[in-house]
DNA sequence: ATTTGTTTTAATCGTTTGATTAAAATTATT
DNA sequence: AATAATTTTAATCAAACGATTAAAACAAAT
């Protein structure tokens, strides 16, 4: 059972990690953001690193989560699916817009752990969205993982690269978000759009 | 005109402050990289943070250059250009595979210069390639930038998520360059798709 | 050849940073 | 209420870091 302190640390630790990356953050300013002495730190989490990754971890799986909510529901077609999963990721993105690039960077800082926590491989294949995407695709020339790759790219990419495309779009925070809803809306199409034609040029 | 030794240290510095950024990686880094005593990174480039704008600008414009040559080839279909924009970007990053998250963790650390220096709106408007693009759409619903973010969407992504993207596709390095060539070969393809069939549904 | 200017080096400085400690304050136990 | 255990605090430590310095090594100029 987590104590106040401990829990306000970590909230604190989130926030300053996800936005400054663990080399940029200084342990005195999570002690200060989260309203409690320096001390407190090593006395809760015994170091910074220890601290890093047990916050590290909650947001690996806080991502992984969405994936695997929405990749084994059999009750909806492949597009609702596909729909649901793009909408989910869009508004956790948009709650905390840190997170996108705070998952790469750790990706490229630690690929071998990130990985293993989330399995993306062992989260797709076999799953439901994945036969439906298959089935649907047939005998094409290209495979459903780089459809895959193409659905999640389209989703993520606009938020890891938010002040270009707020610059090239002319648009302020608030129309940014109605930009990635409309968006989200739109992906499930695209990727049908894809599909499609690549079924008919085979 | 730089002096070997500045020269030397210009390139271990952009080495190591791609791989690690600019809050981990240490002066003594750059200094062994390049084979150098210490003291000399202050006295040809004054302080680390100097030494890092002077790199993270070249960086920035090595970024711009691959968007701005092939931006304005009027000699060429829309469809060819998209496709040299998109190869010469994937040429790019499998040269330098840390040059795509490095500028997004730029981006999230220093939007407004970041921004400022590629000035992406001033380079797509008035471009032949917006106007092929927007000739081509004609007056349908969805937009020419969203079609180009998701052109980018699907060549950046790969390389900022390549860990992930190996573990799902089974696949080692060698078949990663692979990958993303055939990815390079099929998004102007698969761009095509979403345009048609936008406008047919409008 | 001597002087002047430039580049390189080893040593060191002053801060910052993560971590520790010992005492104080608070809470729990009897 | 007295004692023990836990939590919090202020002060401080040692290591790491960016930066500086003074002297040495080297090159250029006269």
């Amino acid at each position: 059972m987590a104590t106040d302190t401990e829990e306000k640390i970590k909230v604190a630790a989130r926030n300053v990690f996800k936005k400054k990356g663990f080399a940029a953050t200084r342990t005195r300013d999570i002690a200060e953001e989260a309203g409690v002495n320096l001390a407190l730190l090593n006395y809760y989490f015994k170091s910074k690193e220890l601290l890093f990754n047990e916050v590290m971890f909650e947001i690996i799986l806080d991502f992984k989560r969405t994936l695997v909510q929405f990749l084994n529901d059999d009750s909806l077609s492949f597009e609702d699916n596909l729909q649901r999963l793009i909408d989910t990721y869009t508004e956790l993105f948009l709650r905390e817009p840190e997170l996108p690039l705070f998952v790469m960077g750790e990706l490229r800082n630690n690929p071998q752990v990130v990985v293993e926590k989330i399995k993306p491989a062992d989260l797709i294949y076999g799953s439901t969205f994945e036969k439906q995407l298959s089935a649907m695709l047939g005998n094409s020339s290209v495979d459903a993982t780089q459809i895959f790759i193409n659905a999640i790219s389209m989703t993520f990419f606009p938020f890891i690269s938010r002040p270009m495309v707020q610059n090239v779009c002319g648009i302020d925070d608030e129309n940014f978000v109605k930009m990635v809803r409309e968006r989200s809306r739109n992906i499930p199409k695209w990727i049908m759009s894809i599909i499609q034609t690549d079924i008919k040029t085979n």
